[in-house]
DNA sequence: TGTACATCAGTGAACGCGCGTTCACTGATGTAC
DNA sequence: TGTACATCAGTGAACGCGCGTTCACTGATGTAC
């Protein structure tokens, strides 16, 4: 890459950087202005077009760089949890948070913008979502527990009760952090963790007495 | 009240519904102006300020009486459907998705300024969905289908995984709105309603076979 | 290697605009007598 | 009931400010010979 090229780049990702860091700040997208951003960069304004045609495009983008992060956190786990005979739910969780730690912006982002933002972020994040759906729900079919699902629709319904129960955990991970009392703050990190814990056993107890043949209108609730 | 009372509510009120069609009609409140607000209502800018400190004051507002809408609902939710011995997931679910028809402005501010907004409205609405989670618990106590399940705890955690799952039937289903084809849309309505059905009821047979000292470490996922 | 020209990320000034907030005001409504 | 004064929701003008966007520009980097 050329020293032009190479310093455009520098640029961009700091454009890309500051808005990021913005937008997770307890800030909505939608407020961030442009001239905002590039004062954060170090830019002027002006420059600012060099890069994206406008606030939305940098928006998508956004969009895209954090829905591939998330995607290659499934991908790992995937490959390191699911294959297992053995596969835990602890291991399992443990990662999840683990990476949302390692980097929150992406969750956050997605979460806040999913349905908060303008019409172009939310059909973008909603496709993102529609994709690690159906990846999750690949994943899944290879886990033990759900070998006798035969529907591939109870798959794909079970792989979006866990990924919104997914995102709900990482939110309110996220939100203990604010907690800056160390010792509540643990003692909340672990509740989060046996919350999660249960709802997901509380699941596959459901799915280990699924049987679709008895499906139309028995429960209760 | 006083003539001159009246009209001021009336003001109040125009002010509030404003705020709340503009900032569900796929813009973020924090992005909505006070003098866009005041235009919209046929109010001087200058006037708001008769009726409210600040944009803040008039979303914590709006979180109160969305907040309001919802528990009603619940409370109208449990004494018709929960009490009953027969309580049927397809009747409640129906009810749930009538009272999002019939007031989808309420639950689309709500779930987009959840994470979407200032920290002001974030917290205001994690304390409200926290006494909607509390108060689902408690009819949850009354249905038979849990009358096993001994841990307050628990049933807790139940309360929070199918109020997270009902704001995403919501969200879903007023999404679905957006589709103009009449048959489509028909078609993707009733995929919603079997969808949460499935997911109800999954999360009942997990209940059904329930018991809290297997709980450690032991399902997959 | 050196020269002459092309490219283009970033500059700085300018523009018109909508913003939040203030202020003294108006005139309908309320109140005391 | 009528009068004199108080209240106060809404007015209209003004303010300084940050906004998005445009434009001709600069000067470092790239390219052709």
């Amino acid at each position: 890459m050329s020293i032009r090229e190479e310093r455009k780049q520098q640029s961009r990702k700091a454009i890309l950087d500051a808005a990021l860091a913005l937008s997770t700040s307890g800030r909505a997208f939608s407020s961030l202005s442009l001239r905002e951003i590039s004062r954060h960069v170090g830019l002027v304004p002006a420059a600012f077009y060099r890069h994206f045609k406008d606030m939305d495009q940098l928006g998508l983008e956004l969009v895209d760089h954090m829905a591939l992060h998330l995607k290659s956190m499934l991908t790992h786990m995937r490959q390191q949890y699911f294959q297992q005979a053995n596969a835990q739910t602890r291991q399992s969780l443990d990662y999840l948070f683990e990476s949302v730690d390692e980097f929150p912006e992406a969750w956050m982002f997605l979460i806040a913008e999913r349905w908060g933002g303008s019409n172009a972020l939310r059909q973008a994040i909603a496709r993102e979502f529609d994709f690690l759906g159906t990846d999750l729900a690949q994943a899944l079919s290879q886990v033990e527990a759900t070998q006798h699902i035969q529907s591939e629709q109870d798959l794909n319904v079970l792989a979006k009760i866990l990924f919104e129960l997914a995102l709900g955990w990482a939110m309110q991970w996220i939100d203990v952090h604010r907690q800056s009392d160390l010792d509540l703050r643990e003692q909340a990190l672990q509740q989060c963790r046996r919350q999660a814990q249960t709802q997901v056993q509380l699941l596959f107890r459901g799915i280990l007495n699924w049987d679709r043949s008895v499906t139309t209108s028995s429960t209760n609730g």
